[in-house]
DNA sequence: ACAAAATAACGTGTCATAAAAAGGATAAAA
DNA sequence: TTTTATCCTTTTTATGACACGTTATTTTGT
């Protein structure tokens, strides 16, 4: 049975803001939680859990909520620079389509 | 019936960019998708979606991938600036802990 | 070096179950 | 009075385990 796997706390740090910062950006929209869920076509609850930093909402709807207030731009920067993956990269130069294999059994 | 609401095209897009900038992470790490499941604390289906850009996958298995491929820090950056919400603010001074009265029904 | 064989990675389906999301309700704060 | 925090219940959905065929990569044989 396995659960929502732990998350350590520096991460949940990382929604917790994330939340804040999505709570503030409503604010000074002036758009009461409910105005928010409307037009994201989300429940008022989910705008919350958002805003709470939950971990467990899906992240289209994160993205809708980004959306309604413009700020949907910023997901694309996430995991797009890599710089140590470009370092790795360099070391061993081919570029695969799947990950090498990796002597699995025997 | 509140389904899963629409996401438009451009906001798919995202996702989906961001699934595969997460894959290419990966595979720079030489990583293959059962490792970094393992790692993540994660079944191999979803580092699939994840890497479709599948917007139904919770933002908290997100970051535990992200946290694997060491670009967790990317979140911190989302909704984190709003210049439009800062000049919106500018405007109307005042901050609040809450949204104004709007006059719902006269 | 080249081709074929071996094997691991991957794409995708089904199914049972854990979990998310909405709705309603209430109390408290602004 | 309106917005927000939070609880509880029910419905809907995502997730993980398993499985199977496909495809990329590596290895083996010549």
């Amino acid at each position: 049975m396995k659960t929502t796997p732990a998350i350590l706390p520096k991460n949940m740090k990382i929604l917790k803001d994330l939340g804040e910062h999505i709570q503030l950006a409503r604010l000074r929209r002036k758009l009461s939680a409910e105005q928010m869920a409307e037009r994201a076509g989300l429940g008022r609850k989910t705008i919350y859990n958002i805003e709470q930093g939950s971990p467990t909402v899906a992240i289209g709807r994160y993205l809708q909520v980004l959306f309604v207030l413009g700020l949907e731009k910023d997901l694309t920067q996430v995991a797009a620079a890599d710089p140590l993956g470009r370092k790795l990269q360099d070391a061993g130069i081919i570029t695969h389509k799947r990950a090498p294999k990796q002597n699995k059994k025997s």
